[in-house]
DNA sequence: AAAAAAATTGTAAACGGTTACATTTTCAAA
DNA sequence: TTTGAAAATGTAACCGTTTACAATTTTTTT
């Protein structure tokens, strides 16, 4: 199986015979070639089957044209949908994307980084996985004025431009309407602290008890990964509280239905017995019984906003220098997993 | 922002007055090169920062070290695993992937091809978008010798290599299962009857009824896209159908989930009054009421066989020429969705 | 110690584009 | 017709590797 010879510059120059140069300037559609060379040269070029060959063009450019992007996991919902975002504005732009990801596992984002580097990617994308402990990985990129903006899981210390919601806000939104349903001891289901996401959530959520007159406590508070197992277990620890929870703020939707579901399985009725709110608006939330309320965290705008401030600065609109913190727009989502008050109005008619 | 400049085999061998030839021997662990010289090399270079320049690397080796993948939707369950199987496969053998997909449309496909194409990847995986009418944008590839394997959604033509489960086996099992159950009228809802995957699962599905002395009724079968709101149309159709259906085959768990849903709306019982079962075992299959039968399709073994039966024959061991098809185990697992006979038990014992 | 063989290193030509600078062609103005 | 500017094209160096072949150094053999 000989690999066939390529079509280059030179077959269709000395066909023509005219110059390399001439036909590169044509094929980039240079203004600086009369028109009657640049359409010969089109014209034989699809004739001959010619590619431009991107290893040479970008060797002599000193440019990849590559945008790279680290990300936790690939089968999750939320992050499927700002790949989508981000290969949607890469593409339009011209850039190759370069999909790495984590596994959560802090040593496989630090080898994705190098990777990367050593591809020598234009501008990277990232979202840190479970277990980051710094971002000294990402140094390199910065050394080299690579640049860099990282979404959703991010370390908000003002020396990196960050693409996330307002993680606080919701929290104390999602609270607050479990709260006002009538909720009075609401758990929180999240995963590690140490994330900004999870204690930006976990702040919200204390703010909307104190403020409501409600005293945190600490007991209520169950930390977990995200799988289905610690879902179980969560849901069985809720179980165990004495005296039982009436309403439950989970960061994650998925973990949401598996808690649901594990409650029901246990005769809680959801939401009469138990409230629940979960965060993403994941296609799941109106397909489980009862349809989950959540807060909606559009994945496709963190994308699209991720990878259009990137390629901007790339091509010297604007400048992710100046840019800190981006704020996408989220918002509550009201189902019936959390909708006492109707049942509660229900009631109420029933009795008159 | 003044682009760095890299550091380069020249930097190295003249800070170490040696020749460049031996500097990239030692670099790629030429075993010509004497262990000292190497030592002394390695070390400068992890010192000076070197990265290899891919590009120069792959224009001299005529190489790109690249492999594409095409398919029709990101946000789908059962591709992201595949993505997932084949990731796996390509980093550990060292390419590069490049993932596009189709949104389900042709033009798209054919745009893609042709970019991965121009890209020149080494090798390619795909699988159709729904509309595909032919598949002459594959044909450059054939014509340089660039291997392609199909997955899923397929042309079985015997022209190709493709990597597939047995979807009429699939197709019977699931109504065979419904039969079994006490099922009568049973429901196939399906989409575009044009492509391999759906064409075959309605095989099965016909072959299960005709065994089985059902006499097949075309009244029954509902073909749509794979929409939330074609998955509400399509159950809204059974509710119409006079007498109703007493069992559905589905050939997607997120219609299966969406129609299930519908039908409950509407005070059908699942499974006493019809039962479902539907097709790739999402996650969502255990999450929804009463939790999902369907069909094990293993995205993450499709991905991981067809990108090593790739890598294998871009390395010179095997050749996917020799292969025609390749069939994944798949299985048909049964939950409560479909579960009539024991409802059948209990209701006998009811009786006793 | 000289000669031959083996091990190591070096030279230089690719790979296929881009582009600064030089040269030629074209065409309007003088 | 000559002149000069503008338009079009050409020349050649460069991007950073790899590798056939040549040259050198080291080791072994005689």
């Amino acid at each position: 199986m000989p690999k066939e010879k390529e079509v280059t510059i030179y077959d269709i120059a000395s066909a023509l015979n005219i110059s390399i140069a001439t036909v590169s300037r044509a094929l980039k559609n240079d203004p600086v070639v009369s028109k009657r060379t640049k359409k010969k040269i089109f014209d034989l070029a699809a004739k001959m089957g010619y590619r431009t060959n991107h290893f040479a063009r970008n060797l002599r450019n000193q440019t990849t044209n590559t945008i790279g992007i680290i990300v936790h996991e690939l089968s999750s919902n939320f992050i499927t949908s700002v790949l989508a975002g981000v290969e949607k504005v890469t593409t339009e732009a011209g850039y190759d994307l370069i999909i790495a990801h984590s596994s959560e596992s802090f040593s496989k984002e630090i080898a994705n980084a190098k990777n990367l580097f050593d591809k020598r990617v234009d501008g990277l994308i990232a979202s840190l996985s479970f277990d980051t402990k710094n971002l000294d990985h990402y140094k390199p990129f910065k050394e080299k004025n690579v640049p860099v903006i990282f979404f959703d899981r991010v370390e908000q210390d003002g020396k990196n431009t960050v693409v996330v919601i307002d993680n606080d806000k919701c929290g104390y939104q999602a609270t607050e309407h479990l709260i006002q349903q009538g909720c009075k001891r609401i758990v929180h289901i999240t995963s590690s602290l140490k994330r900004n996401v999870y204690a930006q959530r976990f702040n919200g959520y204390k703010e909307a008890l104190s403020e409501n007159g409600i005293p945190y406590d600490e007991n209520l508070l169950i930390v977990h990964d995200l799988s289905e197992s610690a879902a179980i277990e969560s849901a069985m620890q809720m179980l165990k509280m004495n005296p039982l929870p009436d309403g439950v703020f989970i960061t994650n939707d998925f973990v949401a239905a598996v808690v649901m579901r594990t409650l029901k399985e246990n005769n809680i009725k959801i939401p009469e017995d138990m409230a629940i709110v979960g965060f993403n608006n994941d296609a799941i939330c109106t397909l489980v019984e009862p349809a989950l309320s959540t807060i909606n965290y559009p994945g496709i705008d963190v994308g699209e906003v991720a990878a259009r401030n990137l390629v901007n600065h790339l091509k010297g609109i604007g400048n992710i220098q100046n840019t800190n913190t981006i704020i996408i727009r989220s918002n509550l989502i009201i189902r019936n997993s959390s909708l006492k008050s109707e049942i509660i109005e229900k009631g109420k008619k029933k009795l008159n």
